[in-house]
DNA sequence: GGGCGGCTGAAACGTATGTTTCAAACAAGT
DNA sequence: ACTTGTTTGAAACATACGTTTCAGCCGCCC
């Protein structure tokens, strides 16, 4: 079909140049001449540059809940195992991994996408992912909290953060953070090596004792949760 | 004096608003309305936009430098005295705040800029900074490795930039972060609270045992190292 | 075969951006 | 007070962008 044809050569290219340039700083007209397509198609196929942005998060991150929320389902169908904070943060891996085998697509520029959906200022495409994938997300930080009772909530929130952030922003200079090692080290670094690097990192972080200590939460005058345990409602 | 009045109100507007928005985003008019200035007055105190984005993060980046080395010199010139990682930490957060007291300057900017530079693809500036500060980061990498010579230097490096990534996406997003964990825990984070729930986060990752097993080597597949073993060869 | 609807190609439109120009205003030195 | 060099103000400039237009093309159904 030539629709889908072109539709996908755009969403390729788009997906590619984000990732490697950002939103502000890629044209369609970059954009249409690396896909090998008219300039009008992007307009006429998305409606314009917005919605493709959209569109591109959509194609990997629409999979992506789908293939996570299967294996929730799966996890939480037997009720008296629990699940581990390990086998959470595997989960996250295994389905980034399992979605991605399209042309050329790595898992660095997955990581890329998604940090760029927080960082650049796209108040559009924050709109759109809480409204889409809010829900999903919600469910999976209810899951980490009942993996890791201990650390009160608010924390665990800002820690799976840390994660992304650190994820994120290490793919997205992977380019350059790769070219300084290699000069320092003299050796190359792959994506998957930086993987492997991160996750006992991140692991460790996520098993620390939480930093709100009486002390740090009265000076920061934080309002202290008073059942530590019970303050499921909202998430 | 006239001359600094102008170039320091551009420099502060210029910062704040890359620091919300962007580079490519945050368009000369904007800075200089917002800063009271002509228009014209970018160009002929700085010559371009590009020069305007490494002067912001010159004024900011060089004086914290040169405290940081000033305060690396004095841990070194008592050489019996290993400098601990937790000083070296330590280190960072106090210069940074220590440079910081300007008008409506917190943190949060410090950190934002910081990422942007990594994750905004301006070659520009990545080249710049790499000049001008690239001789310092290396010498505090050194110091990071003395302070814990089992971690492999390549790992540590990578260590590095996941703090860094943790810290940095963490200010990037902090507007909307803040924004949703308000509304799903209703209370209110302040950056320093964050500051403090990251520090023990990053601290117990820096501390973990390396990923870079022999097993881990070996697989393909990213799995649970079940034996810690040391093996801190030449990465 | 003829008509039709979806898609493409090339060109144009309006707007916003970074940059330049040049006259006016200003400060300071003699 | 006059001149000189520096800084500002308003306007224009060239360019790049997202978007729109419309004529032509191709495949498909009657």
């Amino acid at each position: 079909m030539a629709q889908s044809e072109t539709v996908e050569r755009i969403l390729d290219a788009a997906e590619q140049l984000f990732a490697e340039k950002g939103f502000a700083e890629t044209s369609l007209r970059l954009i249409t001449s690396k896909a090998g397509v008219n300039l009008a198609a992007v307009n006429y196929h998305f409606g314009s540059k917005k919605a493709l942005i959209q569109a591109v998060f959509s194609r990997f991150l629409g999979p992506f809940c789908v293939s996570l929320e299967r294996e929730l389902d799966r996890r939480q169908a037997k009720p008296e195992t629990k699940v581990s904070l390990e086998e959470l943060l595997e989960l996250l891996v295994e389905q980034a991994l399992a979605v991605k085998p399209r042309s050329g697509n790595d898992l660095s520029i997955f990581m890329r996408l998604l940090g760029l959906a927080f960082s650049q200022s796209q108040g559009h495409l924050r709109k759109y992912l809480e409204e889409v994938y809010g829900k999903v997300f919600r469910r999976y930080m209810q899951l980490v909290h009942e993996a890791a009772p201990r650390i009160p909530p608010l924390e665990l929130f800002w820690r799976v953060h840390f994660m992304l952030g650190a994820a994120a922003f290490s793919m997205s200079g992977i380019k350059a953070l790769r070219a300084m090692s290699e000069t320092d080290f003299g050796v190359n670094t792959s994506i998957e090596q930086v993987m492997r690097l991160m996750v006992p990192f991140l692991a460790a972080g996520m098993r620390s004792e939480t930093g709100l200590t009486d002390e740090a939460l009265a000076s920061a005058q934080l309002k202290p949760r008073t059942k530590p345990s019970a303050a499921p409602s909202k998430v």
